[in-house]
DNA sequence: GAGCACTGC
């Protein structure tokens, strides 16, 4: 295509006269030829230095990309389409290649705007930054930047390539709509289907009407391209074109078992020894669900293959185990990258070594020298059931694609082999095509408070990719009515602008927005930040008792919340005791983090005048802590009615968790979490005063349209002392909830 | 008397 053919959707570009050595770039019109051009010449485009040593060698890597081979392809596209869904496999390079051959074709640093490309997780967009920031020979957080949360590694007016997380990308939204500041927005990994990237794709079909010079690409998995194809039909209902792109990995042969497996843990241990018996040389990567059960397999699998090495040391090489999940200390988790054992003498079979991994192996880490995968085929997956209003985790059969990502993890370095331990049927007509998107599994009450706050009116009506239950959506608004954050016609109020600018879950977002009313906004504050990073507590196997008792020192007796804020507070005033966490059993990793996002926080909190105050201290302060809790959380309340608490409003029957700190068992109770595991229990819970409930969540608490229960007739009890205390002064000034 | 699949803001 030549500069004289039509112009795209009408935006007349003017010809840039003077930008050497991009002369006779016209946006959107540049040819594989003039890119070639200027990849090869002398001078930088985008800095005007010239090119390094360095430069011109990773070109000639480049230009052995399967997509470097397709660029006159991809441009003969991207010149003619708004929108383009790509599809590039495993080694394609389309995450470093396309968002720089789209710069060249858009030139945004001549035109004041920016290329996007998002990614799901906060490593892979900023380890493709430093990459394609040396590709581009040009400094990272200059031209080429990236943008995650705690970390915004960009120059504003300089930056025109820009990696984020897809999250970051949705926060953007929510102050620019139509994001103006870029010109084309490259969606990577959208297969993945994280809520971010789903969202995402339903506004930026929206801007993209709105806006005809914005471009659009999603790049995508095989199995999804067509889905996403039709979905962004945006013009006369064709279709939106795909751009393909081969992939570059090693073959890898799949095998599948005769007959169902009974017990799949006992079989996947039984397939890495027979592999470790009689298979060539090369490590093995074994998929299992959870910590516990991968530890419990290390632990066997060591025993075994000892076993068949004292046998026959001649016949079987030296193997290690090595346990891979998320919670394991960044130390440990290092661990997967040493070097098989070596052989005992130079004749004996080589060293193997076995790496027993949840998911974080399929997707968020890529080990080198797999040639052998063991795949049971299940995973923990994310459930939401919006009746009882939990998110629990369910062991599931993965997906066909998930099935295949597993497998590929074999075939990075040489030919691999991959075990399944279902039968070739099972995986043919049982296994899903994809798992189910995470909007589909998840609690809504966050993403349904960022839609509003971009602007979405009906969000049944929304145009999503996969809608989510109505049931889903209607207990999201509903939570958030009762948070005063949507009013009853479900616009949005004042408090829930506010809130949504929290990178918090509603309730705790509003409990923190609430607490300067109750003077202590400093101890909320830290409260929510212990809340919103992992589990801090630590308990070894081989410790317990010792990490409970280090525990019970730190424990406030009718709080867990009060308790966080201890161990913040305990941690920060030892901070100069380098020992302190390991001595007190509490993870330092966690607590750093908790000051990080109470960092972050606290400027939200600056910005939107929400004042850090504290005032007292003592029982007296603890108290008002306590009924501050009450503000975001009186929709988690549970009552003690003979030796089970149950929940308010849903009758649940639920118990304290083992991990809960109280002494006694209270009558009334708030609780942070329902997890549903071996039995339904309560997690982080602080005991509460029926009264604040009546008092500073009326409209929750409207008793009289109740129906009759236990909670009923106490809460009417409570109501009547109230009364009868003031002696006919009329009812308790009740606390406005709705605004 | 138990957990924490994995991400992200």
């Amino acid at each position: 295509m030549t500069a004289a053919s039509s112009t795209p959707t009408g935006i007349g570009f003017k010809k840039i006269p003077n930008a050497v050595p991009l002369h006779g770039f016209v946006p959107r019109m540049v040819t594989a030829k003039q890119v070639q051009g200027a990849l090869d010449g002398d001078v930088n485009p985008f800095n005007n230095k010239p090119h390094s040593a360095q430069y011109r060698k990773i070109l000639e890597v480049r230009k052995k990309l399967p997509v470097y081979a397709q660029m006159t392809e991809f441009f003969e596209v991207f010149t003619k389409h708004q929108i383009i869904v790509m599809v590039g496999e495993t080694g394609s390079g389309k995450t470093t290649q396309i968002p720089q051959f789209v710069c060249y074709s858009d030139l945004p640093h001549n035109r004041g705007k920016l290329v996007a490309c998002t990614q799901p997780r906060r490593v892979a967009a900023m380890s493709v930054a430093k990459r394609v920031a040396d590709e581009m020979d040009v400094t990272l957080g200059k031209e080429v930047g990236y943008s995650i949360r705690f970390e915004d590694m960009t120059e504003p007016g300089t930056t025109f390539l820009k990696y984020m997380t897809d999250g970051m990308l949705l926060r953007e939204a929510m102050n620019d709509p139509d994001l103006n500041r870029y010109s084309t927005i490259i969606l990577d990994e959208a297969h993945e289907r994280t809520l971010a990237t789903d969202i995402l794709m339903g506004l930026l079909k929206g801007v993209a009407k709105r806006r005809q010079d914005l471009r659009l690409i999603i790049m995508s998995a095989t199995l999804d391209a067509q889905k996403f194809q039709k979905y962004f039909s945006i013009k006369m209902d064709s279709p939106a074109p795909l751009f393909k792109v081969p992939g570059r990995t090693h073959p890898v042969e799949i095998f599948y078992t005769q007959d169902p497996e009974p017990d799949y843990v006992e079989a996947a241990i039984r397939t890495v020894l027979m592999i470790h018996r009689a298979e060539n040389e090369g490590d093995i990567l074994l998929f299992l669900t959870g910590e516990e059960e991968i530890e419990d397999a290390c632990r066997k699998i060591k025993i075994e293959a000892d076993d068949l090495l004292n046998q026959d040391p001649d016949a079987v090489g030296p193997l290690i185990c090595i346990p891979l999940y998320s919670s394991l200390p960044p130390a440990q988790q290092q661990r997967i990258f040493d070097p098989p054992p070596s052989r005992k003498n130079p004749d004996s079979p080589a060293g193997r070594k076995v790496i027993v991994s949840t998911n974080i192996a399929e997707t968020s880490l890529t080990i080198d020298g797999i040639v052998y995968v063991v795949d049971p085929g299940f995973s923990k997956q994310k459930v939401y059931n919006p009746r009882i209003r939990v998110e629990s985790l369910l062991v599931s059969p993965i997906s066909k694609a998930s099935a295949q990502q597993r497998a590929g993890r074999a075939g990075r370095t040489k030919p691999g082999k991959c075990f399944r331990l279902y039968t070739e049927k099972d995986f043919m007509k049982e296994l899903e095509d994809q798992t189910h998107p995470e909007i589909l599994r998840s609690n809504l009450a966050n993403t349904v408070l960022e839609l509003v706050k971009l602007g979405v009116k009906d969000l049944v009506r929304f145009d999503y990719v996969d809608a989510p239950a109505p049931e889903t959506l209607m207990r999201a608004l509903e939570l958030l009515n009762y948070l005063a954050a949507l009013d009853d016609e479900g616009n949005l109020t004042a408090l829930g602008g506010i809130m949504a600018e929290f990178p918090l879950d509603p309730q705790l977002a509003k409990m923190l927005i609430v607490s300067p009313d109750f003077k202590c906004s400093n101890e909320i504050l830290t409260i929510v930040s212990m809340l919103s990073v992992p589990n801090v507590w630590l308990r070894p196997n081989n410790q317990r008792q010792e990490a409970d008792k280090a525990k019970a020192l730190l424990t406030i007796p009718d709080s867990d919340h009060l308790t966080l804020l201890n161990v913040y507070n305990s941690w920060m005033q030892n901070s100069k005791d380098q020992n302190w966490s390991w001595n007190n059993y509490v993870s330092q990793r966690a607590l750093s983090q908790a000051d990080n996002v109470r960092r972050q926080l606290e400027s939200t909190m600056v910005r939107f005048d929400v004042d850090l105050i504290s005032v007292g201290e003592g029982p007296k302060l603890y108290q008002r802590i306590r009924e501050a809790l009450v503000c975001g959380f009186f929709m988690q309340v549970a009552r003690k009615e003979e030796k089970e608490y149950v929940t308010i409003k849903d009758n649940q029957k639920v118990i304290l968790h083992p991990s809960c700190g109280l002494d006694t068992q209270p009558e009334w109770v708030l609780f942070n979490e329902f997890v549903l595991t071996t039995r339904p229990y309560i997690r982080t819970v602080t005991t509460v005063n029926p009264e604040w409930l009546l008092r500073d969540a009326a409209s929750y608490y409207d008793i009289d349209s109740w129906k009759p229960s236990e909670a009923k007739r106490s809460l009417l009890r409570v109501r009547e002392k109230l009364l009868g205390g003031k002696r006919g002064s009329g009812p308790p000034p009740a606390k406005k909830q709705k605004s």
